[in-house]
DNA sequence: CATAGTATCAC
RNA sequence: AUUGUGAUACUAUG
């Protein structure tokens, strides 16, 4: 029964190894069984593995900032011979042993309290990555279906849909606000250990090192750690989706669940039965530790609360936040879940009341201010460039702001409120730089959105391109979805759905492929002896990908043994001479021809002319 | 049709 | 200076 895979030699091994651990998971938690899955290590351990890993956080922007030691993705991995990081990656793997994690105090919006980061070395990060890699697959068909917090292709918009689709549906109006005090920092590290054993994780070794990972200490302080995963640690919020698992299938299990297996018996049957037991009903929607509770009496919510801190104090070692955790008759008042305030009020509709959203109004106050603040502060530009740069800077953050909040249902009017001012203070800013009222269709920026308003904004003139600043009133409701419990970065048909919904997007699962194709292929044409960083095996990879494996001579198919890469122009500094743009694939014989001084126009004139181009880009 | 950079948000 | 996971939007470049 228990699931050993061989190591993936290659990107899209890997992925095929991840789409069967997540298929042989989700079939076992389908008839109740937990899997089990042997010999992990040698899957994260291998190369196309820690390749994949450091390729998906290398572009961070905490990578350019260093753990504990000095070290930085690009000094210390990508500018390092390749075979190098890759034995020293997995020499860490032997023995695992962490660096201490950095301190660093944050501010939390809207609080004095501090939030305290543990931040990873580079090299453990890394690790993190590699081993996540590997879980995420296995864990994911296991957690809850409405719990969206951490998760790939989820959102805090499904999750406020999902609560509107419960209230309209049953009617019932009574919720309980939850939220974990302190979550991450008082997650327990056996009962974790525990849980992923209990989920599937039959591997001693991979237990042992996240069991290292966790207990890895801080920077100027003594001892390691026994309680919490560090926030900022790669796999922490995974961890965390595992620990409370247990609370979503234990108020799950007697209300939700039961529902859903009787869904294919008659509708009476159904009622009668419910009524008769003495079951409350309960229906949970969680976002890492924010969640709330949907029933249908203040007496109901009142027990589940009362059942719930006893279950997360007693299997959890969890506290529920007094003053955040509330009862709410969401009828009569709102409650604040995902950065929303959410109601019902009367209407037409089925159960005669229709939500109503609006952003946070504190959260939304504090952001306008900020705006504002930049605002003001464009009347500082040196020159009209800048000025340019910094009104797309302000664009940026409105956008970004109605953008989140489009699902509300009131959000122009929560908006509108803020218009008026924005948009003077605009026009006040602008004015010494001869910005006039101008119709939003009539800018060059920002097209897809100005062209279908004709209201005023301040803009400013350059070079016959108007340019303004927009408005926060351009803003429309725009419905949330619900999720599509089959759609999952793990199958062909969830990567479908996924792209689909995206609309026109590039299809991500077809780009990783032929991506993880050539990475694999290029390590395989092995190292000549010569030095290579690790960032030019990536670059190449992607600047083959880009060519889509054609000479850019003669335009015809690269075979592995006559593939080169040609520096276009070798004089570039170190840092960016094995930059993508600076990579240019083609065959050996063309690559020579270059080189040489001879005339090779009998070879056709695009041969030729491409010959002369690249010559020309030497020096 | 691809990659890379900025921004917003949740926790 | 500020880490992480996830989502989204815009812009730029070949
Ligand atoms: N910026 C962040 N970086 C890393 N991890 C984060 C970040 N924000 C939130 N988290 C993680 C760690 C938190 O324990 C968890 C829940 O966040 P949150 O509820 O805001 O605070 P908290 O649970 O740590 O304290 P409390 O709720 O008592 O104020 O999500």
């Amino acid at each position: 029964m228990a699931q050993k895979f061989d190591s993936p030699k290659t990107e899209s091994e890997l992925r095929l190894i991840q789409d069967t651990m997540f298929n042989i998971s989700a079939a076992s938690y389908e008839y109740r069984r937990s899997p089990s899955f042997k010999g992990l290590l040698e899957i994260i351990s291998s190369d196309s593995v820690i390749l994949t890993a450091i390729h998906n956080i290398k572009s961070n922007k905490g990578s350019q900032t260093p753990g504990s030691d000095k070290e930085t993705m690009k000094e210390d991995i990508l500018q390092r011979d390749f075979n190098l990081v890759l034995g020293r990656v997995k020499e860490a793997f032997s023995n695992y042993r962490p660096r201490p994690l950095r301190r660093v105090s944050i501010n939390k919006p809207g609080k004095t309290e501090k939030r305290q980061l543990g931040i990873p070395s580079v090299i453990d990060r890394i690790i993190q990555e590699c081993v996540r890699l590997v879980l995420d697959p296995i864990l994911e068909p296991q957690f809850f279906q409405h719990s969206y917090g951490f998760r790939p292709m989820r959102d805090a918009h499904m999750a406020l849909a999902r609560v509107t689709d419960v209230v309209h549906k049953t009617g019932h109006h009574w919720i309980i606000e939850g939220d974990i005090s302190k979550f991450f920092e008082r997650v327990n590290h056996s009962i974790l250990l525990r849980k992923l054993w209990g989920m599937g994780i039959h591997d001693r070794r991979v237990l042992m090192i996240i069991k290292t990972m966790l207990q890895a200490g801080v920077i100027g302080e003594t001892g390691t750690n026994d309680l919490g995963a560090p926030q900022g640690g790669i796999i922490s919020p995974l961890l965390a989706n595992v620990y409370l698992n247990s609370f979503d299938q234990w108020v799950t299990r007697e209300w939700e669940n039961k529902k859903t297996q009787k869904v294919y018996r008659n509708r009476k049957k159904t009622v009668a039965l419910r009524e008769s037991s003495n079951l409350k009903p309960a229906y949970l929607i969680r976002y890492a530790d924010d969640w709330v509770l949907i029933t249908n009496s203040k007496r109901n919510a009142e027990k589940w609360k009362y059942r719930i801190c006893k279950f997360l104090k007693g299997n959890l070692k969890l506290e529920l936040s007094e003053e955040k955790t509330k009862i709410t008759n969401i009828k009569r008042k709102t409650i604040r879940f995902l950065g929303f305030e959410y109601k019902v009020t009367k209407g037409r509709s089925r159960t005669g009341y229709i939500t109503r959203t609006k952003p946070d109004r504190d959260r939304i106050a504090t952001k306008v201010k900020e705006i504002h603040r930049d605002i003001k502060h464009l009347r500082a530009a040196s020159s009209m460039e800048f000025l340019i740069h910094d009104i797309n800077l302000v664009n940026n953050k409105i956008r970004g702001l109605i953008n989140y909040y489009q699902a509300a249902t009131w959000i122009n009017i929560s908006l509108s409120i803020f218009k008026e001012r924005l948009k003077y203070a605009s026009y006040k800013s602008l004015l010494k730089f001869g910005g006039k009222w101008t119709r939003a269709n009539q800018v060059n920026n920002l097209i897809s959105i100005h062209e279908s308003y004709t209201e005023h904004i301040a803009a400013i003139e350059y070079k016959g391109l108007k340019v303004g600043v927009t408005s926060i009133g351009f803003s429309k409701w725009n419905k949330a979805m619900l999720k599509k419990p089959s759609e999952t970065p793990y199958t062909p048909e969830g990567r479908q759905i996924y792209s689909n919904r995206t609309a026109k997007k590039p299809l991500k699962a077809r780009a990783d492929d032929t991506l993880s194709e050539h990475l694999s292929m290029l390590i395989a044409t092995g190292i000549n002896g010569r030095l290579y960083t690790f960032e030019y095996y990536l670059n190449r990879a992607y600047a083959f990908n880009r060519d889509k494996g054609k000479c850019r001579i003669c335009r015809k198919e690269v075979h592995r043994y006559d593939l080169h890469f040609h520096h276009i122009n070798k004089m570039l500094p170190s840092d960016l001479v094995n930059k993508v743009g600076n990579l240019a694939t083609m065959h050996m014989k063309c690559h020579s021809m270059i080189h040489s001084k001879l005339d090779y126009s009998e070879f056709g004139t695009k041969i030729w002319k491409s010959i002369l181009s690249f010559r020309e880009k030497l020096n």
